[in-house]
DNA sequence: CTAAGAATGTGACGGCGGTCACCATTGTCA
DNA sequence: TGACAATGGTGACCGCCGTCACATTCTTAG
């Protein structure tokens, strides 16, 4: 199955033009050489698992382009989304640092561009330049504030409707977006379903549904298949007592 | 009011003889003999706040002696605990980082001793040892698991009886106890309150009491003031499905 | 030792949301 | 194009647990 992905293929790392705005990837060029030799760079469908939880640590992925959802599943099999990783991010860090096993499932949202760095490449790489210690400090800072904010969703929220408003505010403050603006119109593509959705905020499939229902037909938002549109913020904002 | 603490006060780290033991302290001699000059001992009560949420950082502190309690507040006043730190643990360091505010509230929750570092100080340590920033990394990991524990308890739990014993289980994994070895009873010590309990595991007081008193009734705990032993361990574990 | 306050125990009540069941709609592949 | 899977919508039921209220026991300062 020959499947055509629209996006262009970073080959270089010191050719990237979008390396300055990212997590990771604005090293010093002593660095970026060394990357250059010791990376994988491999495309990924939609739905490909780049790594899976309990298993021991192959590596860590640069996320290039795409998204990927990170996720825990209990014995039971019902699982839970950690979070949405967003291109530049490192993944699989914390079991390559501490060689324990990974602690998620990664998967992509969509069509996607990883580079794949071996265990042992990492550590070397790692140890050798100071500054690729200072990136790996600032992604784990960003795990943990992300990991942060997921408790405080989980455990500071009163109802579903209070988390899934708060969710989708969230997804608001991203600025990359349809430019579709009528005023007071917030659009934003949502590539997560109900499921997914119920995953991340801890709840059922059923209650999404429903609690989403009622925004539609309080006017508060527009559901237009991926696109979904904030037509009243500021009911969504008090609806928030976090 | 005079209050003798009555544990051992560490002065100097280069003859602290449990630092190998300790996620951050085993530095090389180097690093230590640095820290020994940038650092501020001090000694604290039960109930010391160290640091609170949302305050810009002013620098991290080394636990020596005592545990702390790390918590998280919503608007509304409801408070949850995202982890509790252990002697040889930095904190603060997330905001130390990344030069955003503090994401959590620390109490110490007995008398302990902490190492404070300045801001700049802690910067300048970071960039100048190398065996500092893997360090960092550690702590950082550490907190990144702990986190996701958090999250997996409160989202992947199914009931409060649930998380209950789970909590208790992780209790019982340290090792550090009391000697009161009757066989298949498992004493721990219990720093929390009823309340802190329920914040902990995102719930109520209430119902911490209820089923905690449903453990005891079944005869699977006895509590006896801050101290609860384990009687059937194996009902304990029945109930946790992750 | 005593009194005030903190921590804990317990009953009653009611609502949120999980679960089950089933149907409608959309997407996908041969 | 038609069939099957994946996703989404909705009603009915009911149990867990949050909340309020108050009694009881344990701590601690003075």
């Amino acid at each position: 199955m020959a499947m055509a992905y629209n996006f262009h293929i970073i080959e270089d790392c010191l050719k990237c033009t979008v390396r300055e705005q990212r997590l990771f990837c604005d090293l010093s060029r002593e660095a970026l050489i060394r990357l250059q030799n010791i990376k994988a760079t491999s495309v990924y469908p939609k739905g490909a698992m780049l790594c899976l939880e309990g298993q021991p640590p192959r590596g860590v992925f640069i996320l290039c382009t795409g998204k990927a959802k990170l996720s825990t599943t209990s014995s039971e099999g019902k699982s839970m989304i950690l979070r949405i990783a967003e291109p530049g991010e490192v993944l699989g860090l914390t079991a390559a640092v501490s060689g324990t096993p990974y602690e998620a499932t990664v998967e992509t949202l969509e069509p996607s561009q990883a580079n794949f760095i071996a265990q042992t490449d990492f550590v070397h790489f790692l140890r050798e330049h100071p500054d690729v210690g200072l990136r790996v400090a600032k992604q784990l800072t960003h795990n943990c504030k992300c990991a942060y904010d997921e408790v405080r969703s989980l455990g500071l929220s009163n109802s579903v409707p209070e988390k899934l408003a708060k969710l989708i505010l969230r997804w608001a403050e991203n600025p990359l977006d349809l430019p579709v603006k009528k005023p007071n119109e917030t659009p934003l593509r949502v590539t997560l379903t109900q499921e997914e959705i119920a995953q991340f905020i801890g709840t059922s499939r059923e209650t999404v549904s429903r609690v989403l229902a009622n925004f539609r037909k309080k006017g508060w938002v527009r559901v237009k298949g991926a696109t979904w549109t904030i037509l009243n913020r500021r009911a969504l904002e008090n609806l928030v007592t976090t």
